[in-house]
DNA sequence: TAGATTGTTAATCGATTAACAATC
DNA sequence: TAGATTGTTAATCGATTAACAATC
Protein backbone atom coordinates (compact mmCIF):
# COMPACT_ATOMS: atom_id res chain seq x y z
CA UNK A 1 0.00 0.00 0.00
CA UNK A 2 1.61 2.95 -1.60
CA UNK A 3 1.07 6.55 -0.44
CA UNK A 4 3.10 9.18 -2.65
CA UNK A 5 6.22 6.96 -2.36
CA UNK A 6 5.97 6.43 1.44
CA UNK A 7 4.86 3.08 2.51
CA UNK A 8 1.88 2.88 5.58
CA UNK A 9 4.61 1.07 7.49
CA UNK A 10 6.96 4.21 7.17
CA UNK A 11 4.13 7.32 7.68
CA UNK A 12 5.01 8.95 11.14
CA UNK A 13 2.23 8.69 13.44
CA UNK A 14 1.42 11.92 15.11
CA UNK A 15 1.77 11.74 18.72
CA UNK A 16 -1.57 13.26 19.12
CA UNK A 17 -2.91 9.86 17.65
CA UNK A 18 0.06 7.67 19.84
CA UNK A 19 -1.64 9.49 23.36
CA UNK A 20 -4.87 8.57 22.49
CA UNK A 21 -4.54 4.61 21.79
CA UNK A 22 -3.69 3.51 25.65
CA UNK A 23 -7.16 5.10 26.63
CA UNK A 24 -8.66 3.19 23.31
CA UNK A 25 -6.43 0.31 24.54
CA UNK A 26 -8.25 0.31 28.66
CA UNK A 27 -11.99 0.44 27.00
CA UNK A 28 -11.87 -1.94 24.35
CA UNK A 29 -10.30 -4.15 27.24
CA UNK A 30 -12.69 -3.47 29.43
CA UNK A 31 -15.57 -4.37 26.59
CA UNK A 32 -13.76 -7.43 25.94
CA UNK A 33 -13.70 -8.72 29.85
CA UNK A 34 -17.54 -8.15 29.38
CA UNK A 35 -17.89 -10.39 26.51
CA UNK A 36 -18.48 -8.13 24.51
CA UNK A 37 -17.63 -9.43 20.68
CA UNK A 38 -18.33 -6.28 18.53
CA UNK A 39 -18.59 -2.97 18.96
CA UNK A 40 -18.78 0.65 16.18
CA UNK A 41 -17.40 3.53 16.10
CA UNK A 42 -20.55 5.05 17.13
CA UNK A 43 -20.62 3.00 20.36
CA UNK A 44 -17.18 3.08 20.73
CA UNK A 45 -17.57 6.86 20.77
CA UNK A 46 -20.64 7.06 23.04
CA UNK A 47 -18.60 5.66 25.46
CA UNK A 48 -15.91 7.57 25.43
CA UNK A 49 -17.17 10.34 24.96
CA UNK A 50 -14.97 11.58 21.25
CA UNK A 51 -15.92 11.63 17.79
CA UNK A 52 -17.04 8.54 15.54
CA UNK A 53 -15.31 10.42 13.32
CA UNK A 54 -11.81 10.67 15.39
CA UNK A 55 -11.89 7.16 16.04
CA UNK A 56 -11.85 5.61 12.25
CA UNK A 57 -9.39 8.29 11.43
CA UNK A 58 -7.15 6.84 14.24
CA UNK A 59 -7.44 3.47 13.54
CA UNK A 60 -7.28 4.00 10.09
CA UNK A 61 -3.41 5.65 10.71
CA UNK A 62 -2.46 1.20 10.87
CA UNK A 63 -4.58 0.03 8.24
CA UNK A 64 -8.28 -1.25 8.30
CA UNK A 65 -8.97 -2.78 11.23
CA UNK A 66 -12.47 -2.86 10.57
CA UNK A 67 -15.31 -4.21 8.04
CA UNK A 68 -18.07 -1.84 6.84
CA UNK A 69 -21.56 -2.94 7.76
CA UNK A 70 -20.44 -5.18 11.06
CA UNK A 71 -18.11 -2.61 12.64
CA UNK A 72 -14.40 -3.72 14.94
CA UNK A 73 -14.09 -7.08 16.55
CA UNK A 74 -13.16 -5.86 20.05
CA UNK A 75 -11.01 -8.69 21.10
CA UNK A 76 -8.96 -8.75 17.43
CA UNK A 77 -9.19 -4.52 17.93
CA UNK A 78 -8.23 -4.62 21.24
CA UNK A 79 -4.59 -7.19 20.23
CA UNK A 80 -4.04 -4.97 17.34
CA UNK A 81 -3.65 -2.01 19.54
CA UNK A 82 -1.32 -3.78 22.03
CA UNK A 83 0.71 -4.73 19.25
CA UNK A 84 0.72 -1.43 18.27
CA UNK A 85 2.00 -0.28 21.38
CA UNK A 86 4.61 -2.90 21.83
CA UNK A 87 3.20 -3.99 25.04
CA UNK A 88 2.94 -7.97 23.18
CA UNK A 89 6.46 -8.05 24.03
CA UNK A 90 8.21 -7.64 27.08
CA UNK A 91 10.35 -4.70 28.30
CA UNK A 92 12.80 -5.01 31.27
CA UNK A 93 13.44 -1.89 33.84
CA UNK A 94 15.13 -0.60 36.30
CA UNK A 95 14.50 1.78 38.85
CA UNK A 96 17.12 4.24 39.92
CA UNK A 97 16.42 6.35 43.08
CA UNK A 98 14.87 4.04 45.70
CA UNK A 99 13.14 6.94 47.56
CA UNK A 100 9.27 6.77 48.45
CA UNK A 101 8.63 7.05 45.04
CA UNK A 102 11.07 4.50 43.17
CA UNK A 103 10.07 2.01 45.55
CA UNK A 104 6.14 2.81 45.27
CA UNK A 105 6.49 1.98 41.68
CA UNK A 106 8.89 -1.23 42.32
CA UNK A 107 5.95 -2.32 44.57
CA UNK A 108 3.41 -1.64 41.29
CA UNK A 109 2.24 -5.06 40.21
CA UNK A 110 0.10 -4.00 37.24
CA UNK A 111 3.02 -2.93 35.26
CA UNK A 112 3.78 -6.74 34.90
CA UNK A 113 0.91 -6.99 32.87
CA UNK A 114 1.69 -5.10 30.27
CA UNK A 115 5.00 -7.18 30.15
CA UNK A 116 7.18 -4.68 31.51
CA UNK A 117 9.37 -6.67 34.20
CA UNK A 118 11.18 -5.20 37.18
CA UNK A 119 14.74 -5.81 37.43
CA UNK A 120 16.78 -3.77 39.29
CA UNK A 121 16.61 -1.03 41.76
CA UNK A 122 19.62 1.24 42.38
CA UNK A 123 20.87 4.16 44.93
CA UNK A 124 23.73 5.79 46.13
CA UNK A 125 22.35 6.04 49.65
CA UNK A 126 24.42 3.23 51.71
CA UNK A 127 20.66 3.41 54.41
CA UNK A 128 18.85 2.33 51.45
CA UNK A 129 21.67 -0.41 49.82
CA UNK A 130 20.40 -3.99 50.18
CA UNK A 131 16.90 -3.32 50.89
CA UNK A 132 14.34 -5.41 49.28
CA UNK A 133 11.49 -4.55 47.02
CA UNK A 134 9.16 -7.20 46.28
CA UNK A 135 12.29 -9.66 46.04
CA UNK A 136 14.62 -6.78 44.53
CA UNK A 137 17.53 -5.39 46.04
CA UNK A 138 18.60 -1.79 45.98
CA UNK A 139 22.21 -2.08 44.41
CA UNK A 140 24.86 0.85 44.84
CA UNK A 141 25.20 3.23 42.24
CA UNK A 142 28.68 1.91 41.13
CA UNK A 143 27.22 -1.18 38.83
CA UNK A 144 24.50 0.68 37.30
CA UNK A 145 26.14 0.44 34.10
CA UNK A 146 27.15 -3.28 34.64
CA UNK A 147 24.14 -4.49 35.77
CA UNK A 148 22.11 -3.50 32.43
CA UNK A 149 24.44 -4.33 30.08
CA UNK A 150 24.83 -7.86 31.87
CA UNK A 151 20.60 -8.00 32.09
CA UNK A 152 20.10 -6.42 28.50
CA UNK A 153 17.88 -3.62 30.31
CA UNK A 154 15.52 -2.01 28.13
CA UNK A 155 14.15 1.08 30.42
CA UNK A 156 15.21 3.13 33.42
CA UNK A 157 12.92 4.38 35.71
CA UNK A 158 14.47 7.73 37.55
CA UNK A 159 12.75 8.94 40.80
CA UNK A 160 15.42 10.79 41.93
CA UNK A 161 15.89 14.24 42.91
CA UNK A 162 16.83 16.63 39.78
CA UNK A 163 20.37 17.56 40.54
CA UNK A 164 20.98 13.68 40.08
CA UNK A 165 19.03 13.31 37.02
CA UNK A 166 20.95 14.65 34.22
CA UNK A 167 24.48 13.18 35.48
CA UNK A 168 22.70 10.10 35.58
CA UNK A 169 21.42 10.56 32.05
CA UNK A 170 24.92 11.14 30.96
CA UNK A 171 25.66 8.00 32.85
CA UNK A 172 22.81 5.84 30.71
CA UNK A 173 23.39 7.49 27.52
CA UNK A 174 26.69 5.53 27.50
CA UNK A 175 24.93 1.93 27.84
CA UNK A 176 22.58 -0.15 25.69
CA UNK A 177 19.44 1.70 27.53
CA UNK A 178 16.41 2.23 25.04
CA UNK A 179 14.68 4.10 27.46
CA UNK A 180 13.92 6.69 30.22
CA UNK A 181 10.53 6.93 32.12
CA UNK A 182 11.87 10.34 33.82
CA UNK A 183 9.91 11.64 37.36
CA UNK A 184 12.77 14.25 38.09
CA UNK A 185 11.46 17.94 37.52
CA UNK A 186 14.33 18.10 34.69
CA UNK A 187 14.05 18.21 31.24
CA UNK A 188 16.80 15.56 29.79
CA UNK A 189 19.09 16.02 26.54
CA UNK A 190 19.65 12.31 25.40
CA UNK A 191 20.93 11.01 22.10
CA UNK A 192 17.94 10.33 20.12
CA UNK A 193 18.09 6.94 20.21
CA UNK A 194 17.08 7.03 23.64
CA UNK A 195 13.71 7.47 24.19
CA UNK A 196 11.97 9.93 27.05
CA UNK A 197 8.59 9.99 28.56
CA UNK A 198 8.23 12.86 31.82
CA UNK A 199 5.93 12.27 34.47
CA UNK A 200 6.23 15.87 35.67
CA UNK A 201 3.95 15.29 38.83
CA UNK A 202 4.44 18.87 40.03
CA UNK A 203 3.54 20.29 36.25
CA UNK A 204 0.07 18.28 36.82
CA UNK A 205 -0.57 19.86 39.58
CA UNK A 206 -0.27 23.28 38.47
CA UNK A 207 -2.75 22.45 35.54
CA UNK A 208 -5.20 21.18 38.22
CA UNK A 209 -4.72 24.28 40.59
CA UNK A 210 -5.22 26.71 37.00
CA UNK A 211 -7.84 25.04 36.20
CA UNK A 212 -9.66 25.53 40.00
CA UNK A 213 -9.12 29.18 39.66
CA UNK A 214 -10.61 29.32 36.28
CA UNK A 215 -13.56 27.79 37.24
CA UNK A 216 -13.55 30.07 40.21
CA UNK A 217 -13.11 33.66 38.50
CA UNK A 218 -15.91 32.03 35.56
CA UNK A 219 -18.57 31.57 38.83
CA UNK A 220 -17.48 34.81 40.07
CA UNK A 221 -18.49 36.42 36.42
CA UNK A 222 -22.01 35.13 36.15
CA UNK B 1 -9.28 45.86 26.71
CA UNK B 2 -12.11 44.52 24.36
CA UNK B 3 -12.22 42.20 21.95
CA UNK B 4 -14.97 41.69 20.00
CA UNK B 5 -17.77 42.19 23.13
CA UNK B 6 -15.47 39.51 24.98
CA UNK B 7 -13.23 40.56 27.49
CA UNK B 8 -9.90 39.66 28.06
CA UNK B 9 -10.74 37.82 31.22
CA UNK B 10 -13.60 36.09 29.62
CA UNK B 11 -11.46 34.27 26.37
CA UNK B 12 -11.01 31.15 26.95
CA UNK B 13 -7.35 30.06 26.68
CA UNK B 14 -6.51 26.75 25.48
CA UNK B 15 -5.36 23.58 27.45
CA UNK B 16 -2.25 23.64 24.93
CA UNK B 17 -0.95 26.74 26.10
CA UNK B 18 -1.71 26.26 29.95
CA UNK B 19 0.20 22.92 29.16
CA UNK B 20 3.07 25.16 27.93
CA UNK B 21 3.11 27.21 31.63
CA UNK B 22 4.77 24.81 33.94
CA UNK B 23 6.88 24.35 32.23
CA UNK B 24 7.66 28.15 31.67
CA UNK B 25 7.33 28.50 34.87
CA UNK B 26 9.98 26.08 35.66
CA UNK B 27 12.65 27.52 33.33
CA UNK B 28 11.74 30.90 34.81
CA UNK B 29 12.48 29.84 38.30
CA UNK B 30 15.89 29.01 37.08
CA UNK B 31 17.20 32.03 35.35
CA UNK B 32 15.74 34.05 38.67
CA UNK B 33 17.86 31.53 40.93
CA UNK B 34 21.02 31.92 38.51
CA UNK B 35 20.27 35.64 39.24
CA UNK B 36 19.08 36.38 35.34
CA UNK B 37 17.36 39.74 35.41
CA UNK B 38 15.65 40.06 31.96
CA UNK B 39 15.51 37.28 28.92
CA UNK B 40 13.94 37.80 25.35
CA UNK B 41 11.69 35.03 23.59
CA UNK B 42 14.75 34.57 21.64
CA UNK B 43 17.22 33.36 23.97
CA UNK B 44 14.26 31.88 26.20
CA UNK B 45 13.62 29.72 23.21
CA UNK B 46 16.87 28.73 22.49
CA UNK B 47 16.88 27.50 26.19
CA UNK B 48 13.65 25.36 25.65
CA UNK B 49 13.97 24.55 22.56
CA UNK B 50 10.40 25.91 21.11
CA UNK B 51 9.91 29.23 19.15
CA UNK B 52 10.22 32.59 19.79
CA UNK B 53 6.94 33.22 17.77
CA UNK B 54 4.94 30.28 20.59
CA UNK B 55 6.39 32.47 23.29
CA UNK B 56 5.31 35.84 22.32
CA UNK B 57 1.76 34.19 21.80
CA UNK B 58 1.58 32.33 24.58
CA UNK B 59 2.70 35.26 26.90
CA UNK B 60 0.14 37.39 25.21
CA UNK B 61 -2.59 35.24 26.17
CA UNK B 62 -2.67 36.95 29.42
CA UNK B 63 -1.88 40.70 28.71
CA UNK B 64 1.75 42.11 27.64
CA UNK B 65 4.02 41.13 29.97
CA UNK B 66 6.64 42.38 28.11
CA UNK B 67 8.64 45.54 26.55
CA UNK B 68 9.76 46.68 23.38
CA UNK B 69 13.46 46.65 22.82
CA UNK B 70 13.67 44.87 26.24
CA UNK B 71 12.43 41.51 26.39
CA UNK B 72 10.88 40.36 29.93
CA UNK B 73 11.98 40.68 33.35
CA UNK B 74 12.44 37.16 34.88
CA UNK B 75 11.42 37.76 38.19
CA UNK B 76 8.26 39.66 37.15
CA UNK B 77 7.09 37.27 34.80
CA UNK B 78 7.91 34.48 36.98
CA UNK B 79 5.76 35.75 39.38
CA UNK B 80 2.97 36.22 36.82
CA UNK B 81 2.91 32.56 35.69
CA UNK B 82 3.18 31.84 38.87
CA UNK B 83 -0.28 34.10 39.79
CA UNK B 84 -1.89 32.77 36.39
CA UNK B 85 -1.49 29.18 37.42
CA UNK B 86 -2.97 29.80 40.89
CA UNK B 87 -0.02 28.63 43.08
CA UNK B 88 -0.11 31.94 44.73
CA UNK B 89 -2.93 30.97 46.48
CA UNK B 90 -2.86 27.91 49.33
CA UNK B 91 -4.45 24.09 47.98
CA UNK B 92 -5.57 22.29 50.74
CA UNK B 93 -5.41 18.43 49.77
CA UNK B 94 -6.03 14.91 51.22
CA UNK B 95 -4.86 11.47 49.96
CA UNK B 96 -7.07 8.95 49.53
CA UNK B 97 -5.45 5.26 49.51
CA UNK B 98 -2.75 5.04 51.99
CA UNK B 99 -0.90 2.54 49.49
CA UNK B 100 2.55 2.66 48.18
CA UNK B 101 2.21 5.24 46.06
CA UNK B 102 -0.65 7.31 48.42
CA UNK B 103 2.48 7.23 51.00
CA UNK B 104 5.04 8.07 48.63
CA UNK B 105 2.95 10.95 47.24
CA UNK B 106 2.14 12.01 50.56
CA UNK B 107 6.24 11.75 51.94
CA UNK B 108 6.98 14.02 48.65
CA UNK B 109 7.79 17.77 50.27
CA UNK B 110 8.22 20.06 46.89
CA UNK B 111 4.53 20.15 46.88
CA UNK B 112 4.42 22.15 49.69
CA UNK B 113 6.73 24.87 47.90
CA UNK B 114 3.63 25.49 45.57
CA UNK B 115 1.26 26.03 48.44
CA UNK B 116 -0.41 22.51 48.33
CA UNK B 117 -0.86 21.54 51.84
CA UNK B 118 -1.13 17.93 52.79
CA UNK B 119 -3.99 17.97 55.44
CA UNK B 120 -4.99 14.12 55.32
CA UNK B 121 -5.12 10.76 54.45
CA UNK B 122 -7.98 7.83 53.92
CA UNK B 123 -7.77 4.32 53.80
CA UNK B 124 -10.39 1.37 54.24
CA UNK B 125 -7.72 -0.91 55.58
CA UNK B 126 -7.65 -1.42 58.74
CA UNK B 127 -3.97 -2.24 59.04
CA UNK B 128 -3.36 1.17 57.26
CA UNK B 129 -5.29 3.46 60.04
CA UNK B 130 -3.95 4.87 61.93
CA UNK B 131 -0.34 4.39 60.28
CA UNK B 132 1.55 7.78 60.44
CA UNK B 133 2.94 9.66 56.96
CA UNK B 134 4.89 12.97 57.62
CA UNK B 135 2.50 14.08 60.71
CA UNK B 136 -0.75 13.03 59.30
CA UNK B 137 -2.31 9.79 60.65
CA UNK B 138 -4.29 7.72 57.79
CA UNK B 139 -8.24 7.86 58.75
CA UNK B 140 -10.90 5.30 58.05
CA UNK B 141 -13.13 6.07 54.84
CA UNK B 142 -15.98 6.98 57.05
CA UNK B 143 -15.11 10.34 58.27
CA UNK B 144 -13.75 11.35 54.39
CA UNK B 145 -17.13 13.47 53.94
CA UNK B 146 -16.96 15.14 57.06
CA UNK B 147 -13.03 15.67 57.34
CA UNK B 148 -13.35 17.59 53.77
CA UNK B 149 -16.14 19.86 54.95
CA UNK B 150 -14.58 20.74 58.52
CA UNK B 151 -11.35 21.53 56.53
CA UNK B 152 -12.43 23.05 53.92
CA UNK B 153 -10.11 20.42 51.58
CA UNK B 154 -9.80 21.82 48.10
CA UNK B 155 -8.09 18.82 46.35
CA UNK B 156 -8.53 14.93 46.82
CA UNK B 157 -5.61 12.98 45.44
CA UNK B 158 -6.83 9.70 44.54
CA UNK B 159 -4.50 6.79 44.93
CA UNK B 160 -6.59 3.91 45.40
CA UNK B 161 -7.34 0.81 42.52
CA UNK B 162 -9.72 1.59 39.92
CA UNK B 163 -12.69 -0.49 41.66
CA UNK B 164 -12.99 1.93 44.34
CA UNK B 165 -12.26 4.99 42.39
CA UNK B 166 -15.83 5.23 40.63
CA UNK B 167 -17.79 5.26 44.08
CA UNK B 168 -15.04 7.31 45.70
CA UNK B 169 -15.39 9.91 43.03
CA UNK B 170 -19.36 10.18 43.59
CA UNK B 171 -19.05 10.51 47.65
CA UNK B 172 -16.75 13.25 46.51
CA UNK B 173 -19.02 14.84 44.37
CA UNK B 174 -21.59 15.37 47.09
CA UNK B 175 -19.09 17.45 49.37
CA UNK B 176 -17.63 20.92 48.63
CA UNK B 177 -14.39 19.61 46.49
CA UNK B 178 -12.68 21.76 44.06
CA UNK B 179 -10.68 18.80 42.60
CA UNK B 180 -9.68 15.54 42.23
CA UNK B 181 -6.00 14.67 41.21
CA UNK B 182 -6.91 10.87 40.01
CA UNK B 183 -3.98 8.61 39.93
CA UNK B 184 -6.75 5.40 39.87
CA UNK B 185 -6.84 4.16 35.52
CA UNK B 186 -10.10 4.94 35.16
CA UNK B 187 -12.02 7.74 33.87
CA UNK B 188 -14.22 9.48 36.71
CA UNK B 189 -17.65 10.85 35.96
CA UNK B 190 -18.34 14.16 37.99
CA UNK B 191 -20.11 17.70 37.90
CA UNK B 192 -18.49 20.17 35.82
CA UNK B 193 -17.64 22.29 38.86
CA UNK B 194 -15.19 19.35 39.89
CA UNK B 195 -11.49 19.82 38.46
CA UNK B 196 -10.30 16.66 37.35
CA UNK B 197 -6.63 15.98 36.00
CA UNK B 198 -5.62 12.22 35.57
CA UNK B 199 -1.93 11.07 35.82
CA UNK B 200 -2.21 7.49 34.09
CA UNK B 201 1.24 5.83 35.00
CA UNK B 202 0.64 2.80 33.11
CA UNK B 203 -0.19 5.04 29.63
CA UNK B 204 2.38 7.01 29.80
CA UNK B 205 4.84 3.46 29.99
CA UNK B 206 2.50 2.34 26.96
CA UNK B 207 3.70 5.45 24.87
CA UNK B 208 7.38 5.01 25.92
CA UNK B 209 6.85 1.15 24.81
CA UNK B 210 5.45 2.57 20.94
CA UNK B 211 8.23 5.08 20.97
CA UNK B 212 10.53 2.39 21.48
CA UNK B 213 9.08 0.02 19.43
CA UNK B 214 9.10 2.69 16.61
CA UNK B 215 12.48 3.60 16.58
CA UNK B 216 13.56 0.16 16.31
CA UNK B 217 11.48 -0.65 13.30
CA UNK B 218 12.89 2.91 12.01
CA UNK B 219 16.37 1.43 12.73
CA UNK B 220 15.79 -1.89 10.88
CA UNK B 221 14.77 -0.12 7.60
CA UNK B 222 17.51 2.14 7.10
C1' DT C 1 18.18 58.68 17.36
C1' DA C 2 19.24 53.74 16.17
C1' DG C 3 18.75 49.11 17.61
C1' DA C 4 16.29 45.68 19.70
C1' DT C 5 12.45 43.19 20.65
C1' DT C 6 7.77 43.03 21.71
C1' DG C 7 2.72 42.66 20.46
C1' DT C 8 -0.14 41.42 16.85
C1' DT C 9 -1.74 40.36 12.28
C1' DA C 10 -1.38 37.26 8.47
C1' DA C 11 0.08 32.78 6.49
C1' DT C 12 0.80 28.08 7.14
C1' DC C 13 0.35 23.85 8.93
C1' DG C 14 -1.82 20.03 11.17
C1' DA C 15 -5.58 17.94 13.49
C1' DT C 16 -10.43 17.29 13.90
C1' DT C 17 -14.94 16.83 12.07
C1' DA C 18 -18.27 16.11 8.40
C1' DA C 19 -19.82 13.77 4.49
C1' DC C 20 -20.38 10.07 1.55
C1' DA C 21 -19.03 6.45 -1.67
C1' DA C 22 -17.44 1.74 -1.08
C1' DT C 23 -18.59 -2.61 0.60
C1' DC C 24 -19.66 -6.10 3.88
C1' DT D 1 -30.92 -7.25 -1.71
C1' DA D 2 -31.26 -3.57 1.96
C1' DG D 3 -29.14 -1.73 5.94
C1' DA D 4 -25.25 -0.70 8.42
C1' DT D 5 -20.93 0.99 9.01
C1' DT D 6 -16.41 1.41 7.53
C1' DG D 7 -12.54 3.76 4.95
C1' DT D 8 -11.43 7.90 2.92
C1' DT D 9 -11.85 12.41 0.87
C1' DA D 10 -13.15 17.10 1.60
C1' DA D 11 -14.28 20.97 4.77
C1' DT D 12 -13.50 23.15 8.98
C1' DC D 13 -11.31 24.45 12.81
C1' DG D 14 -7.53 25.56 15.80
C1' DA D 15 -2.75 25.92 16.77
C1' DT D 16 1.77 27.16 15.27
C1' DT D 17 4.94 29.90 12.75
C1' DA D 18 6.33 33.92 10.08
C1' DA D 19 6.44 38.66 9.34
C1' DC D 20 6.45 43.26 10.52
C1' DA D 21 4.69 47.60 12.37
C1' DA D 22 4.69 49.63 16.95
C1' DT D 23 7.47 51.25 20.52
C1' DC D 24 10.66 51.10 24.24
Amino acid sequence: MILGGISLEEREISQAVIGRLPRYFRYLGELRDEGVERVSSQELSELMKVTASQIRQDFNNFGGFGQQGYGYNVEYLYNEIGRILGIDRQHKFIIIGAGNLGRALGNYMNFERRGFIFCGMFDQDPELIGRDVRGVHVRPMEELESFIEKNNIDIAVLTIPKAGAVSVAKRLAKTHIRAIWNFAHVDLNVPEWIQVENVHLSDSLMKLSYNIKRYAEEQERS
